[in-house]
DNA sequence: GTTAATGTAATTGTCTGACAATTAAATGTC
DNA sequence: GACATTTAATTGTCAGACAATTACATTAAC
């Protein structure tokens, strides 16, 4: 077989470019062993060096993992959800810090995708998401929490109701929206008043899946929406009258 | 400022880290520059092979971007909605792939996902949603498509319709739910019988979405999922017979 | 015969030094 | 001032060496 490199790309680049299409045709399996970095350097006739930086592509993209020693190698690596996940939050929070998405489109998507669990999760919640569910909630009204914290809890709180779908799938494709929504609601600051509100719709959401009411479970998410949604408008406003007022 | 790499992980893994940390935390903004290699050897304390083992680790996550000559060096990349996009899509088609995720689970997902789609397709879709959707129920009415391409303008149909709430960001998290399901739906044999029914949905969803109608919308999107279901179990069942005919 | 110690080969991880390629800016020339 | 040339900075690639790690075979001890 003979390989075509003459493109504009930098060598590693490339090379990396043709072990990930075979790995994600299929045509390398989970498990295979990829050549010895010296019998890829013959293959591709390029410097052990390159192919190094080619192969560190791909292990950062979890693609394949190496071992040392003489059975060692670069092997093609099983995606676990663990790793998934990782990669799913870590690029939805750079896209939502890095874009300018403002926080009613970051709230409306999460929310409008939250929703769609919500007949699954009320018909398939198992005790533990309930209870995962209602730790987040007693923990929710701990006296003294900091912002960040109440803030990490709630989106504990959701990932769990998420979870309560019982479809790893789904849980896997709404990772990024409900944990990369963590900086952007750590913007606003929660008066005793508003967490009270919160922990109250969080117990409506909770029974209402206990019940296996479907309907109310939804009722109570959208108030949590639009609640939400309020807090946030008051705090951009506040922000933008401190913002003035400096000048 | 001291560095702490004594851990048990590979040098450049743990100088990719601290960079990533840094980007993703905000410390590093979009479009700095990062120290030239040379002086990063030196604040790391690593030869040169190791420090660009460690960028083309960013490098492969999109989080830079390098270019050489005088002023060249690596800078912070702003990850753009394309290159989330494809990423989201290639990590969720080999976690699909690789994890042995039964058709029921994915379909549920993609099905459940876009159905929360739909009450803000149905108040906010343009024209060019529309257009797109019947010109890819045009294409699906033509004869002698292949199996692959019918199927490849049905996940653009999805799209098309996930687009049409107009919120770039459940754009971006179910590009991955749509578009991984392909290889999957891939695998199924569609009829002239099938087709029909299939585009005669299709027709139905946009209609639906044209006369600003949610919960007609919902309704035929729930029949389409409905009726994909039962094509998949029919063809997995023909696969047992075949296969233990065989034997 | 079994077990422990030792050596050996294969493989990746890291280092060093060199040169090529590319690019912007400084410099010189007219 | 406009254009050509040189220079310096930087990344890309190559070559060769040694260290670290690991599985396996060999040997020695009991």
């Amino acid at each position: 077989m003979k390989y075509q490199l003459d493109q504009d790309r930098e060598l590693s680049a490339q090379i990396a470019g043709e072990i990930r299409s075979a790995i994600i045709s299929g045509k390398l399996i989970v498990n295979t062993r990829l050549p010895a970095e010296s019998e890829l350097c013959e293959r591709f006739n390029v410097s052990r060096s390159t192919v190094r930086e080619a192969l560190k592509r791909l292990a950062a993209q979890n693609l394949i993992r190496t071992t040392r020693g003489a059975t060692g190698g670069a092997f093609v690596n099983r995606l676990s959800y663990q790793d998934a996940y990782s990669q799913q939050i870590t690029t939805s929070t750079l896209l939502l810090s890095m874009n300018e998405v403002s926080f009613e489109t970051a709230c409306e998507a999460r929310f409008a995708l939250e929703r769609a669990c919500i007949p699954l999760a009320a018909e398939r919640r198992q005790p533990d998401h309930l209870a995962a569910m209602r730790a987040e909630i007693h923990r929710q009204g701990q006296p003294g929490l900091s912002d960040e914290v109440f803030c990490a809890s709630d989106v504990s709180f959701h990932r769990a109701l998420v979870d309560a779908a019982n479809n790893p799938v789904i849980s896997y494709q709404l990772a990024g929206a409900v944990e990369a929504m963590q900086p952007l609601m750590n913007m606003i600051t929660y008066t005793e008043r508003d967490r009270t509100r919160i922990i109250a719709l969080h117990t409506e959401i909770t029974d209402a899946l206990d019940a296996h009411n479907a309907s109310a479970t939804d009722a109570a998410l959208n108030a949590l929406a639009a609640y939400t949604l309020e807090l946030a408008r008051n705090a951009s406003k506040r922000h933008l009258e401190k913002g003035s007022g400096q000048k």
